[in-house]
DNA sequence: ACCTGAACACCGTTCAAGT
DNA sequence: ACCTGAACACCGTTCAAGT
Protein backbone atom coordinates (compact mmCIF):
# COMPACT_ATOMS: atom_id res chain seq x y z
CA UNK A 1 0.00 0.00 0.00
CA UNK A 2 2.74 2.42 -1.27
CA UNK A 3 -0.11 4.29 -3.14
CA UNK A 4 -0.06 8.29 -4.54
CA UNK A 5 3.68 8.65 -4.02
CA UNK A 6 3.25 11.80 -5.79
CA UNK A 7 0.39 13.45 -4.29
CA UNK A 8 0.21 17.45 -3.71
CA UNK A 9 2.78 19.98 -5.17
CA UNK A 10 6.10 17.72 -3.80
CA UNK A 11 8.65 16.73 -6.20
CA UNK A 12 8.37 13.42 -7.15
CA UNK A 13 10.88 11.59 -5.80
CA UNK A 14 13.15 9.14 -8.23
CA UNK A 15 11.69 5.88 -8.05
CA UNK A 16 14.85 2.94 -9.03
CA UNK A 17 14.51 -0.61 -10.09
CA UNK A 18 14.34 -2.22 -6.48
CA UNK A 19 11.19 0.01 -5.80
CA UNK A 20 9.71 -1.75 -8.89
CA UNK A 21 10.80 -5.30 -7.43
CA UNK A 22 9.81 -4.35 -4.11
CA UNK A 23 6.37 -3.53 -5.38
CA UNK A 24 5.97 -6.54 -7.38
CA UNK A 25 7.18 -8.89 -4.64
CA UNK A 26 4.42 -7.02 -2.47
CA UNK A 27 1.88 -7.88 -4.72
CA UNK A 28 2.57 -11.70 -5.14
CA UNK A 29 2.98 -11.92 -2.16
CA UNK A 30 -0.63 -10.99 -1.63
CA UNK A 31 -2.32 -11.91 -4.84
CA UNK A 32 0.29 -14.68 -6.74
CA UNK A 33 2.13 -14.42 -10.07
CA UNK A 34 -0.58 -15.29 -11.99
CA UNK A 35 -2.38 -12.03 -10.77
CA UNK A 36 0.84 -10.10 -11.16
CA UNK A 37 0.00 -7.61 -14.13
CA UNK A 38 2.33 -4.39 -15.30
CA UNK A 39 -0.73 -1.99 -14.64
CA UNK A 40 -1.06 -3.53 -11.29
CA UNK A 41 2.92 -2.95 -10.31
CA UNK A 42 2.62 0.81 -11.98
CA UNK A 43 -0.55 1.52 -10.12
CA UNK A 44 1.24 0.60 -6.62
CA UNK A 45 4.13 3.20 -7.71
CA UNK A 46 1.97 5.72 -8.53
CA UNK A 47 2.91 5.93 -11.90
CA UNK A 48 0.87 4.81 -15.24
CA UNK A 49 1.60 1.29 -17.21
CA UNK A 50 4.42 2.48 -19.80
CA UNK A 51 6.29 4.06 -17.38
CA UNK A 52 7.49 0.62 -16.07
CA UNK A 53 9.29 -0.12 -19.80
CA UNK A 54 11.50 2.41 -18.45
CA UNK A 55 13.44 -0.05 -15.45
CA UNK A 56 12.66 -3.01 -17.34
CA UNK A 57 12.68 -4.31 -21.25
CA UNK A 58 9.15 -6.63 -20.58
CA UNK A 59 7.35 -7.86 -18.18
CA UNK A 60 9.56 -11.02 -18.91
CA UNK A 61 12.76 -9.18 -17.26
CA UNK A 62 10.39 -8.36 -14.18
CA UNK A 63 9.51 -11.44 -13.61
CA UNK A 64 12.99 -12.47 -13.42
CA UNK A 65 14.27 -10.10 -11.17
CA UNK A 66 11.79 -11.05 -9.35
CA UNK A 67 12.46 -14.98 -8.96
CA UNK A 68 15.81 -13.81 -8.67
CA UNK A 69 15.47 -12.12 -5.45
CA UNK A 70 13.61 -15.05 -3.97
CA UNK A 71 16.15 -16.99 -4.23
CA UNK A 72 19.06 -15.05 -3.52
CA UNK A 73 17.25 -14.08 0.08
CA UNK A 74 17.76 -18.42 1.09
CA UNK A 75 20.51 -18.93 3.85
CA UNK A 76 22.36 -21.39 2.89
CA UNK A 77 24.61 -21.39 5.81
CA UNK A 78 25.25 -25.19 7.20
CA UNK A 79 27.02 -26.62 9.96
CA UNK A 80 30.03 -28.43 7.59
CA UNK A 81 30.84 -31.03 10.57
CA UNK A 82 26.97 -32.02 10.73
CA UNK A 83 25.50 -34.80 8.82
CA UNK A 84 25.49 -34.51 5.14
CA UNK A 85 21.64 -35.64 4.84
CA UNK A 86 20.25 -33.51 7.69
CA UNK A 87 22.33 -30.63 5.80
CA UNK A 88 20.67 -31.04 2.48
CA UNK A 89 17.02 -31.60 3.30
CA UNK A 90 17.68 -28.67 6.07
CA UNK A 91 18.61 -26.25 2.33
CA UNK A 92 15.76 -27.75 0.44
CA UNK A 93 13.54 -26.83 3.25
CA UNK A 94 14.79 -23.39 3.37
CA UNK A 95 13.94 -22.82 -0.26
CA UNK A 96 10.70 -24.09 -0.02
CA UNK A 97 9.92 -21.68 2.68
CA UNK A 98 11.34 -19.25 0.36
CA UNK A 99 8.92 -19.83 -1.87
CA UNK A 100 6.00 -20.84 -0.03
CA UNK A 101 5.49 -16.86 0.42
CA UNK A 102 5.06 -16.26 -2.96
CA UNK A 103 2.56 -18.15 -4.79
CA UNK A 104 3.42 -18.84 -8.48
CA UNK A 105 6.98 -17.95 -8.25
CA UNK A 106 8.21 -21.33 -8.12
CA UNK A 107 6.66 -23.00 -11.05
CA UNK A 108 8.16 -20.05 -12.76
CA UNK A 109 11.22 -20.15 -11.44
CA UNK A 110 11.68 -23.54 -11.89
CA UNK A 111 10.90 -24.12 -15.07
CA UNK A 112 12.92 -21.74 -17.05
CA UNK A 113 15.14 -23.92 -18.89
CA UNK A 114 18.81 -24.22 -17.02
CA UNK A 115 18.60 -23.02 -13.64
CA UNK A 116 17.25 -20.26 -12.43
CA UNK A 117 20.40 -18.03 -11.98
CA UNK A 118 19.72 -17.30 -8.03
CA UNK A 119 19.19 -21.51 -7.85
CA UNK A 120 22.81 -21.98 -8.78
CA UNK A 121 23.71 -21.14 -5.29
CA UNK A 122 22.09 -23.25 -3.44
CA UNK A 123 22.75 -26.55 -6.22
CA UNK A 124 26.72 -25.49 -5.36
CA UNK A 125 25.65 -25.38 -1.59
CA UNK A 126 24.37 -28.99 -2.25
CA UNK A 127 26.81 -30.36 -3.91
CA UNK A 128 29.37 -29.64 -1.61
CA UNK A 129 27.62 -31.74 0.72
CA UNK A 130 27.35 -34.70 -1.20
CA UNK A 131 30.90 -34.20 -1.83
CA UNK A 132 31.95 -34.30 1.13
CA UNK A 133 30.06 -37.33 1.59
CA UNK A 134 32.16 -39.12 -0.69
CA UNK A 135 30.14 -39.21 -3.97
CA UNK A 136 31.76 -39.06 -7.29
CA UNK A 137 31.54 -35.65 -8.75
CA UNK A 138 29.17 -37.00 -11.81
CA UNK A 139 27.12 -38.95 -9.10
CA UNK A 140 26.75 -36.13 -6.84
CA UNK A 141 25.45 -33.78 -10.29
CA UNK A 142 23.07 -36.04 -11.05
CA UNK A 143 21.72 -36.35 -7.52
CA UNK A 144 21.48 -32.48 -7.67
CA UNK A 145 19.35 -32.91 -10.76
CA UNK A 146 17.22 -35.73 -8.57
CA UNK A 147 16.54 -33.68 -5.89
CA UNK A 148 15.77 -30.35 -7.96
CA UNK A 149 13.14 -33.04 -9.79
CA UNK A 150 12.22 -33.78 -6.56
CA UNK A 151 11.79 -30.20 -5.19
CA UNK A 152 9.98 -28.63 -8.22
CA UNK A 153 7.29 -31.43 -8.49
CA UNK A 154 7.18 -30.88 -4.89
CA UNK A 155 6.30 -27.18 -5.61
CA UNK A 156 4.36 -27.52 -8.25
CA UNK A 157 2.15 -29.48 -6.07
CA UNK A 158 1.51 -27.32 -3.59
CA UNK A 159 1.79 -24.37 -5.72
CA UNK A 160 -1.63 -23.03 -6.59
CA UNK A 161 -1.87 -21.78 -3.10
CA UNK A 162 -4.44 -19.13 -4.21
CA UNK A 163 -6.79 -19.99 -6.96
CA UNK A 164 -8.91 -18.34 -8.87
CA UNK A 165 -11.63 -19.03 -6.55
CA UNK A 166 -9.44 -17.70 -3.60
CA UNK A 167 -8.99 -21.40 -2.06
CA UNK A 168 -6.23 -22.46 -0.24
CA UNK A 169 -5.21 -25.61 -1.42
CA UNK A 170 -4.18 -28.05 1.35
CA UNK A 171 -0.65 -27.13 2.99
CA UNK A 172 0.96 -30.65 2.73
CA UNK A 173 3.11 -30.22 5.15
CA UNK A 174 7.04 -29.59 4.69
CA UNK A 175 7.36 -33.08 6.80
CA UNK A 176 7.26 -34.98 3.24
CA UNK A 177 9.61 -32.99 1.27
CA UNK A 178 11.80 -33.99 3.97
CA UNK A 179 10.93 -37.25 4.28
CA UNK A 180 10.83 -37.86 0.44
CA UNK A 181 13.83 -35.94 0.12
CA UNK A 182 16.03 -38.53 2.72
CA UNK A 183 14.32 -41.69 0.89
CA UNK A 184 16.09 -40.03 -2.30
CA UNK A 185 19.46 -39.43 -0.52
CA UNK A 186 19.68 -42.85 0.98
CA UNK A 187 18.55 -44.89 -2.03
CA UNK A 188 21.76 -43.06 -3.86
CA UNK A 189 23.96 -43.66 -0.61
CA UNK A 190 22.76 -47.18 -0.20
CA UNK A 191 23.54 -48.00 -4.30
CA UNK A 192 27.00 -45.71 -4.54
CA UNK A 193 28.49 -45.23 -1.19
CA UNK A 194 30.96 -47.14 0.37
CA UNK B 1 -4.94 -29.20 -41.64
CA UNK B 2 -8.57 -29.80 -41.35
CA UNK B 3 -9.57 -25.92 -42.51
CA UNK B 4 -12.22 -24.54 -44.57
CA UNK B 5 -14.79 -27.62 -43.54
CA UNK B 6 -17.77 -25.89 -44.48
CA UNK B 7 -17.11 -24.40 -48.37
CA UNK B 8 -18.77 -24.46 -51.42
CA UNK B 9 -22.87 -24.74 -50.96
CA UNK B 10 -22.11 -28.03 -49.17
CA UNK B 11 -24.45 -29.01 -45.67
CA UNK B 12 -21.79 -28.27 -43.01
CA UNK B 13 -21.43 -31.03 -41.31
CA UNK B 14 -22.01 -31.17 -37.53
CA UNK B 15 -18.78 -30.96 -34.84
CA UNK B 16 -18.86 -32.87 -31.52
CA UNK B 17 -16.76 -32.25 -28.73
CA UNK B 18 -14.20 -34.85 -29.98
CA UNK B 19 -13.42 -32.99 -33.22
CA UNK B 20 -12.81 -29.62 -30.88
CA UNK B 21 -10.41 -31.59 -28.50
CA UNK B 22 -8.87 -32.92 -31.34
CA UNK B 23 -8.36 -29.68 -33.23
CA UNK B 24 -6.88 -28.32 -29.58
CA UNK B 25 -4.82 -31.64 -29.57
CA UNK B 26 -2.92 -31.15 -32.57
CA UNK B 27 -2.41 -27.30 -32.72
CA UNK B 28 -1.00 -28.09 -29.18
CA UNK B 29 1.70 -30.38 -30.83
CA UNK B 30 2.36 -27.94 -33.35
CA UNK B 31 3.06 -24.80 -31.04
CA UNK B 32 2.78 -25.55 -27.65
CA UNK B 33 0.09 -24.93 -24.98
CA UNK B 34 1.02 -21.52 -24.55
CA UNK B 35 0.10 -20.69 -28.08
CA UNK B 36 -2.93 -22.84 -27.72
CA UNK B 37 -5.60 -20.10 -28.14
CA UNK B 38 -9.31 -20.11 -28.76
CA UNK B 39 -9.65 -18.58 -31.43
CA UNK B 40 -6.60 -20.98 -33.10
CA UNK B 41 -9.07 -23.87 -32.24
CA UNK B 42 -12.22 -22.04 -34.32
CA UNK B 43 -10.10 -21.00 -37.18
CA UNK B 44 -8.71 -25.02 -37.51
CA UNK B 45 -12.33 -26.10 -37.34
CA UNK B 46 -13.65 -23.62 -40.00
CA UNK B 47 -15.70 -21.76 -36.97
CA UNK B 48 -15.70 -18.30 -35.13
CA UNK B 49 -14.40 -18.39 -31.57
CA UNK B 50 -17.87 -17.99 -29.38
CA UNK B 51 -18.78 -21.02 -31.32
CA UNK B 52 -16.19 -22.78 -29.05
CA UNK B 53 -18.34 -21.71 -26.01
CA UNK B 54 -21.26 -24.27 -27.64
CA UNK B 55 -19.19 -27.07 -26.89
CA UNK B 56 -17.12 -26.04 -23.41
CA UNK B 57 -17.52 -23.81 -20.98
CA UNK B 58 -14.58 -21.81 -21.42
CA UNK B 59 -10.61 -22.72 -22.06
CA UNK B 60 -10.49 -23.94 -18.87
CA UNK B 61 -12.64 -26.70 -19.41
CA UNK B 62 -10.86 -27.32 -23.32
CA UNK B 63 -7.53 -27.74 -21.85
CA UNK B 64 -8.76 -29.85 -18.70
CA UNK B 65 -9.98 -32.55 -21.56
CA UNK B 66 -7.05 -32.13 -23.66
CA UNK B 67 -5.01 -33.02 -20.54
CA UNK B 68 -7.38 -35.77 -19.52
CA UNK B 69 -7.40 -37.05 -23.21
CA UNK B 70 -3.09 -37.26 -23.19
CA UNK B 71 -2.93 -39.04 -19.98
CA UNK B 72 -5.86 -41.68 -20.56
CA UNK B 73 -3.34 -42.84 -23.58
CA UNK B 74 -0.95 -44.32 -21.58
CA UNK B 75 -0.75 -48.03 -21.77
CA UNK B 76 -0.90 -49.58 -18.44
CA UNK B 77 -0.24 -52.96 -18.88
CA UNK B 78 2.38 -54.64 -17.45
CA UNK B 79 3.84 -58.18 -16.01
CA UNK B 80 2.77 -58.43 -12.74
CA UNK B 81 5.65 -61.50 -12.82
CA UNK B 82 8.30 -58.92 -13.58
CA UNK B 83 10.09 -57.04 -11.08
CA UNK B 84 8.03 -54.33 -9.52
CA UNK B 85 11.18 -51.62 -9.83
CA UNK B 86 10.77 -52.61 -13.83
CA UNK B 87 7.25 -52.27 -13.66
CA UNK B 88 7.22 -48.61 -12.25
CA UNK B 89 9.82 -47.36 -14.29
CA UNK B 90 8.37 -48.71 -17.48
CA UNK B 91 4.92 -47.23 -16.37
CA UNK B 92 6.88 -43.73 -15.60
CA UNK B 93 8.56 -43.75 -18.76
CA UNK B 94 5.24 -44.14 -20.93
CA UNK B 95 3.59 -41.49 -19.55
CA UNK B 96 6.38 -39.34 -19.50
CA UNK B 97 6.83 -40.32 -23.71
CA UNK B 98 2.97 -39.24 -24.07
CA UNK B 99 3.62 -35.79 -22.26
CA UNK B 100 6.75 -35.50 -24.41
CA UNK B 101 4.56 -34.89 -27.70
CA UNK B 102 2.76 -31.95 -25.96
CA UNK B 103 5.02 -29.08 -24.88
CA UNK B 104 3.73 -27.43 -22.11
CA UNK B 105 0.53 -29.99 -21.08
CA UNK B 106 2.68 -31.50 -18.18
CA UNK B 107 3.23 -28.82 -16.11
CA UNK B 108 -0.78 -27.81 -16.29
CA UNK B 109 -1.70 -31.20 -16.28
CA UNK B 110 0.40 -31.99 -12.93
CA UNK B 111 0.12 -28.58 -11.27
CA UNK B 112 -3.79 -29.19 -10.98
CA UNK B 113 -4.70 -29.35 -7.22
CA UNK B 114 -5.59 -32.83 -6.95
CA UNK B 115 -3.94 -35.36 -9.18
CA UNK B 116 -5.81 -34.88 -12.70
CA UNK B 117 -8.53 -37.53 -13.47
CA UNK B 118 -6.44 -39.26 -15.40
CA UNK B 119 -3.67 -39.74 -13.79
CA UNK B 120 -4.92 -41.40 -10.88
CA UNK B 121 -5.50 -44.46 -13.19
CA UNK B 122 -1.54 -44.28 -13.64
CA UNK B 123 -1.50 -43.71 -9.47
CA UNK B 124 -3.05 -46.81 -9.03
CA UNK B 125 -1.38 -49.04 -11.70
CA UNK B 126 1.75 -48.16 -9.72
CA UNK B 127 0.17 -48.73 -5.79
CA UNK B 128 -0.30 -52.30 -6.76
CA UNK B 129 3.05 -52.74 -7.82
CA UNK B 130 4.33 -51.12 -4.92
CA UNK B 131 2.08 -53.53 -2.67
CA UNK B 132 3.21 -56.05 -4.60
CA UNK B 133 6.52 -55.82 -3.53
CA UNK B 134 5.26 -56.03 0.00
CA UNK B 135 4.96 -52.04 1.40
CA UNK B 136 2.52 -50.83 4.00
CA UNK B 137 -0.74 -49.18 2.24
CA UNK B 138 0.65 -46.49 3.69
CA UNK B 139 4.29 -46.65 2.92
CA UNK B 140 3.50 -47.15 -1.11
CA UNK B 141 0.90 -43.85 -0.72
CA UNK B 142 4.16 -41.78 0.34
CA UNK B 143 6.17 -43.54 -2.66
CA UNK B 144 3.57 -42.34 -4.99
CA UNK B 145 3.78 -39.36 -3.95
CA UNK B 146 7.10 -39.03 -3.94
CA UNK B 147 7.21 -40.78 -7.71
CA UNK B 148 4.89 -38.03 -8.54
CA UNK B 149 7.06 -35.12 -7.31
CA UNK B 150 9.81 -36.52 -8.86
CA UNK B 151 8.42 -37.16 -12.47
CA UNK B 152 6.64 -33.45 -12.22
CA UNK B 153 9.76 -31.72 -11.80
CA UNK B 154 11.35 -33.44 -14.12
CA UNK B 155 8.84 -32.58 -17.15
CA UNK B 156 8.62 -29.33 -15.66
CA UNK B 157 12.51 -29.54 -16.47
CA UNK B 158 11.96 -30.57 -20.21
CA UNK B 159 8.82 -28.77 -20.68
CA UNK B 160 9.69 -25.80 -22.42
CA UNK B 161 10.23 -27.79 -25.46
CA UNK B 162 9.06 -25.19 -27.54
CA UNK B 163 9.98 -21.74 -25.83
CA UNK B 164 9.13 -18.07 -27.17
CA UNK B 165 12.23 -18.26 -29.73
CA UNK B 166 11.63 -21.56 -31.29
CA UNK B 167 14.70 -23.47 -29.79
CA UNK B 168 14.33 -26.21 -28.41
CA UNK B 169 15.97 -27.29 -25.35
CA UNK B 170 18.30 -30.41 -25.10
CA UNK B 171 16.04 -33.45 -24.97
CA UNK B 172 17.37 -34.25 -21.52
CA UNK B 173 17.93 -38.21 -22.14
CA UNK B 174 15.00 -40.69 -20.15
CA UNK B 175 17.93 -42.69 -18.79
CA UNK B 176 17.99 -39.54 -16.48
CA UNK B 177 14.41 -39.50 -14.79
CA UNK B 178 14.62 -43.64 -14.99
CA UNK B 179 17.71 -43.92 -12.76
CA UNK B 180 16.37 -40.94 -10.78
CA UNK B 181 13.61 -43.02 -10.47
CA UNK B 182 14.86 -46.43 -9.26
CA UNK B 183 17.43 -44.47 -7.21
CA UNK B 184 14.42 -43.14 -5.13
CA UNK B 185 12.47 -46.52 -4.96
CA UNK B 186 15.77 -48.21 -3.68
CA UNK B 187 16.04 -45.45 -0.91
CA UNK B 188 12.31 -46.95 0.48
CA UNK B 189 12.96 -50.18 -0.59
CA UNK B 190 16.32 -50.27 1.74
CA UNK B 191 14.84 -48.26 4.59
CA UNK B 192 11.21 -50.34 4.69
CA UNK B 193 11.49 -53.38 3.18
CA UNK B 194 12.31 -56.86 4.66
C1' DA C 1 15.92 10.96 -17.75
C1' DC C 2 11.34 10.04 -16.52
C1' DC C 3 6.67 10.02 -17.36
C1' DT C 4 1.89 10.57 -19.72
C1' DG C 5 -1.82 9.78 -23.22
C1' DA C 6 -3.25 7.58 -26.96
C1' DA C 7 -3.11 3.79 -29.67
C1' DC C 8 -2.36 -1.18 -31.35
C1' DA C 9 -2.80 -6.11 -31.51
C1' DC C 10 -4.42 -9.71 -29.07
C1' DC C 11 -6.56 -12.11 -25.38
C1' DG C 12 -11.14 -14.63 -23.23
C1' DT C 13 -15.86 -14.08 -22.92
C1' DT C 14 -20.86 -12.33 -23.40
C1' DC C 15 -24.86 -11.57 -25.93
C1' DA C 16 -28.24 -10.55 -29.23
C1' DA C 17 -29.36 -12.06 -33.54
C1' DG C 18 -29.64 -15.17 -37.28
C1' DT C 19 -30.81 -20.13 -39.36
C1' DA D 1 -29.08 -26.68 -31.81
C1' DC D 2 -25.38 -24.34 -33.91
C1' DC D 3 -23.22 -20.42 -35.48
C1' DT D 4 -22.07 -15.31 -36.63
C1' DG D 5 -21.07 -10.33 -35.71
C1' DA D 6 -20.39 -6.96 -32.68
C1' DA D 7 -18.98 -5.63 -28.45
C1' DC D 8 -16.56 -5.57 -23.74
C1' DA D 9 -12.88 -5.69 -20.44
C1' DC D 10 -8.35 -6.64 -20.07
C1' DC D 11 -3.84 -7.90 -21.45
C1' DG D 12 1.41 -6.43 -22.97
C1' DT D 13 3.70 -3.21 -25.63
C1' DT D 14 4.95 0.89 -28.77
C1' DC D 15 5.46 5.59 -29.62
C1' DA D 16 5.10 10.39 -29.95
C1' DA D 17 4.88 14.01 -26.96
C1' DG D 18 5.57 16.45 -22.78
C1' DT D 19 8.84 18.17 -18.68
Amino acid sequence: MIESRRRGGTQPDPLSLDDLIDAALELTERNGLDALTVKAVADELGITSPAVYHYVDGKRELIERLCERVTRRVDLTVDNDGDWQDNVVALVTRLDAAFARYPGVAARALSTVGPAPGSLRINEAILLQLTRAGFARADAIEMVAALHFLFSGWLLGRSPAVDEHGMRAEPLAAEVLQRTARRLLQGYAGALLH
